[in-house]
RNA sequence: GCCGGAGUGGCGGAAUGGCAGACGCGGCGGACUCAAAAUCCGUUGGCCGCAAGGCCGUGAAGGUUCGACUCCUUUCUCCGGCACCA
């Protein structure tokens, strides 16, 4: 009796694959191609059951669509750039690419050791200078395009660093290192992706991804694009120096602009010196606003701090009412959303509410509900207690009286087109793409500045600008290349004179945005890529990813696909077809983190239980897209299965390894004897149910439990060669096996062995299940009265509707029950069950 | 506040209009053993009952239906996202 041995058996065939190749991919058009990806993973070091979850579901389906036939490319690599690696070598002096290639060796092997079914000739590392050139080659294309472009922008800038923080820095507002320090809000160049050029294009063709992928991903982004159609409307200021200032406000409800109270500026709008100037306390003004700017916080306190604000000493006119309003600065108007500046409406806007009855500003009401409304009374203001911001009628609004909102809405939009006062406009919530980074582990921005020519793109073929090694990193300051005078000193390209080159880095999310195109043809040193390859290669057939990508990889990667396609390098207009986002993996019901001392270590998995039955709990423990709670003892359930099935086989191995695979294809039911009948119909229901899990459900979790159930009816007292042919118990035993492959790959392999094939379980062909064998002869079917079950019988399947009636009436239980009732109503389902309705 | 998602035994979960609790974990009982481990067998939602059997039960309340975990309405709780976006 063999002894199965996890990690000898797993050794052996993670050496056989590799030896083989049998996982390498190559285009081929005569064969349909399947392109299955998991997102690229940040090389962090150490690998544990949450980040393996990804790679296992993806490596089924991998194995999966292997043997359905498809021709199926499932590369990896590393997103190999970033700030942990810059922060390590701060720290402990490691230089980033010491630190990043030894993280990457460490989890590669892990990735080896789990089996996962990977092109690893096609591995990419962003950090290496043939990956990063063409992020380079990217960036010029753009800035031809004027989709590259540089502007003064608000950044978060920590006083005591003295450097650029990320948003992901910024905890509570202040510094992530010096929690008393806030973070200030400081303007300087950087550089631009105009990734709003592309926003409607991002909208619309997401009907192309409706269904691939999760609803709730489509709503995020649309959310985050933020499309809204409204007005924008031009006030003119009165009394300034410049006669003809005009304060531009957008608004959504032009029909309530009868009832404007206020115009209300950002505290850093372009026009607030020039309304300032003349003005006997104007120091004390500027002093004000540059009070609120210093203020300006972000995300969530936004929405509960005070409203505050100032009066400025300038009205302005109302140009449909020709009203005087008084001009305002407010805290809560953003600077970089619509115009910088609004209208307050206090009846119908709950802000400009809250800000009028705090500044005591009066205002009228001019719009009423309409008449089916709730609101019964016609609202007055003074006894209003929050804004009414429903459509409704105008009323006090000139000749839009009597109009709704929707018809007004539409009227003065136009009126304003034509009086030259205003026009309709969409804005948007996206902004344009900063990319600058002032750190040194990125790739370097391909920009040269020339005192005689100003900025000037570095020629293609001087491409890749190297990032120099050995650079003093230390945390402080400016842009670590800054320091690097071999580095920034070059002469001009255009006319020779001494220019200094951009020190600032890419935003690592330049990587990730279009590294899948790079799997295609990961070599290429004249192109990113050959686009016939992508043309063979593309769409991605299904993408798995978690779901805190939902935002950002997935909008920027759609939008350089798009930019690609209008440079003429990729036909598609999505680059993903299928979406899925698996679920986080839990240990005492949080996520596994060093910090919180919770992790389930790879390695010690595989150690302990063997990798194959580390990845049979992954997908056994909870559907793919639900979080899962990682328990000891439901791995060991796990561990227990797999011992069984070892033994199973190799019990019944001797007998069946000479059976010709001839002998092994399905059997004539009729032909078979009634234990014979009960094994096959189990495994051809078996492979009908998990093909179809596989196929379209993706509940991993019930395809091995519908395998437990199978082994679970193999599983006897009396030995199963006893009353079923070899031929027939090979049958099953191979489909046992076959099943496995996905979830169990090494132990199938070696099964299959035992089972006496010589070539590996690789190239075999997923199974069609036989539905004459998979068929049942017989059902129970439920007998009901009144929907309460009464009774079951057993008849044969199909047994037509009147007859199973008869036989449901017949049933002496259910006669009994019925005598003497009123019977009104009977449902009879064939093969599922009767119902008879009795008057009560 | 707005937009999603979820709520089922002691636990993870199954069932997408037709027998609620598949499968696994844990528990209980047993076999094997000098003993233990491993393995195997049985049992395991609650209540009533010696039993046959009955009643209750999918967060809560209503509704649609012959029949609802599943569909609809209201509501509670938890999780996630967005949040002064004019």
């Amino acid at each position: 009796m063999a002894e199965y041995n996890p990690q000898a058996v797993e050794a052996k065939w993670r050496d056989t694959w590799d030896s083989l190749g049998v996982f390498n991919a190559d285009a081929d058009p005569s064969r349909p191609k399947y392109y299955l990806l998991e997102m690229l993973p940040y090389p962090s070091g150490t690998l544990h059951m949450g980040h393996m979850r990804n790679y296992t579901i993806g490596d089924a389906v991998a194995r999966y669509r292997r043997m359905r036939g498809f021709n199926v490319l499932h590369p990896i690599g590393w997103d190999a750039f970033g700030l942990p690696a810059e922060n390590a070598a701060i720290k402990r002096g490691t230089p980033p690419r010491d630190w990043t290639n030894a993280n990457i060796a460490q989890m590669k092997s892990v990735c080896r050791r789990f089996g996962f079914s990977y092109d690893w000739r096609r591995e990419i590392s962003t950090c290496e200078p043939e990956y990063y050139r063409w992020n380079q080659w990217f960036f010029l294309r753009m800035l031809e395009r004027g989709l590259a472009y540089r502007k003064r922008s608000l950044v978060n800038w920590c006083p005591k660093c003295q450097t650029v923080l990320a948003n992901e820095q910024v905890v509570d507002g202040c510094c992530w290192q010096h929690d008393d320090t806030p973070v200030e809000a400081k303007e300087i160049e950087q550089w631009f992706l105009r990734i709003t050029q592309y926003a409607d294009a991002l909208l619309d063709d997401m009907v192309e991804l409706e269904g691939g992928w999760p609803e709730r991903v489509l709503v995020m982004q649309r959310n985050w694009i933020g499309k809204s159609r409204g007005t924008r409307v031009r006030f003119p200021a009165e009394g300034a120096r410049d006669s003809k200032v005009q304060i531009e406000v957008f608004t959504t409800r032009v029909d309530t602009i009868f009832g404007a109270a206020a115009v209300i500026l950002s505290p850093a709008h372009a026009l607030l010196q020039t309304l300032f100037a003349g003005q006997p306390n104007h120091a004390k003004l500027e002093e004000e606003a540059a009070r609120l700017r210093a203020r300006i916080i972000r995300g969530a306190d936004l929405a509960t701090a005070e409203k505050e604000g100032f009066f400025t000493g300038r009205f302005a006119t109302n140009p449909f009412s020709g009203q005087k309003v008084p001009i305002w600065v407010g805290n809560f108007v953003l600077a970089e959303y619509g115009t910088g500046a609004v209208m307050a409406v206090p009846a119908h806007d709950q802000r400009d509410f809250e800000f009028a009855q705090k500044y005591k500003i009066a205002f009228p009401v001019v719009i009423q509900p309409v008449e089916s409304s709730p609101l019964r009374v016609p609202l007055k203001a003074d006894e209003m207690k929050e804004a009414f911001t429903d459509y409704g009628r105008l009323v006090n609004s000139g000749a839009y009286s009597g109009l709704t909102s929707e018809a007004a809405i539409e009227k003065m939009t136009a009126d304003a087109q034509t009086q030259g006062i205003g026009e309709a406009e969409t804005t948007y919530r996206l902004k344009d793409w900063g990319i600058s980074r002032q750190r040194y582990w990125g790739t370097p921005i391909p920009v040269i500045y020339c005192v005689q020519c100003g900025i000037v793109p570095v020629p293609d073929k001087e491409l890749p600008v190297r990032l120099p090694e050995n650079v003093l990193l230390t945390g402080q300051g400016q842009s670590p290349l800054a320091n690097v005078p071999a580095f920034v000193n070059v002469k001009c390209p255009k006319c020779g004179a001494p220019g200094r080159r951009e020190t600032d880095t890419m935003d690592t999310f330049i990587d990730s945005s279009w590294y899948f195109f790079r799997y295609t043809d990961p070599h290429n040193d004249r192109a990113p890529f050959d686009s016939a390859l992508v043309r063979y290669w593309f769409p991605i057939d299904q993408y798995i990813g978690g779901i805190e990508h939902a935002i950002l990889h997935l909008i920027y990667s759609r939008f350089f696909c798009k930019v690609m396609r209008d440079l003429g390098l990729v036909e598609i207009r999505e680059p993903v077809r299928r979406l899925f986002s698996q679920g986080m993996v839990l240990k005492d019901s949080a996520k596994m983190s060093k910090s919180k001392g919770n992790v389930v270590g790879a390695i010690d998995m595989a150690e302990k239980y063997g990798c194959d039955t580390a990845r049979m709990y992954t997908l056994f423990a909870a559907p793919p897209e639900k979080d899962l709670e990682w328990s000891e003892q439901g791995i060991e359930g796990c561990a227990r299965f797999l011992h069984r099935v070892f033994r199973l086989i190799d019990r019944y191995a001797q007998l069946l390894r000479d059976i010709s695979p001839r002998d092994s294809r399905p059997t004539k039911i009729s032909a078979a004897s009634e234990k014979e009948k009960i094994l096959l119909r189990k495994a051809h229901q078996t492979l009908r149910r998990v093909t179809a899990d596989f196929e379209a459900r993706w509940h991993f979790n019930t395809s091995v439990a519908l395998i437990m159930e199978l082994v679970n009816t193999l599983q006897d007292r009396e030995p199963l060669d006893k009353h079923a042919r070899p031929e027939v118990l090979k049958q099953v035993l191979e489909l046992l096996t076959v099943m496995l492959t996905p979830i169990a790959p090494h132990l199938a392999e070696e099964l299959w062995e035992m089972l006496g094939h010589k070539e590996s379980l690789h190239a075999e062909e997923w199974p069609q299940y036989s539905a004459e064998l998979a068929q049942e002869e017989q059902v129970e079917v439920v007998i009901q009265i009144n929907g309460r079950v009464r009774g079951r019988i057993c008849v044969d399947v199909g047994l037509p509707e009147e007859e199973l009636a008869e036989r449901a009436f017949a049933d002496p239980k259910i006669e009994q029950l019925l005598r003497g009732a009123r019977v009104v109503k009977r449902v009879v389902i064939p093969d599922k069950l009767v119902n008879v309705v009795v008057a009560q």
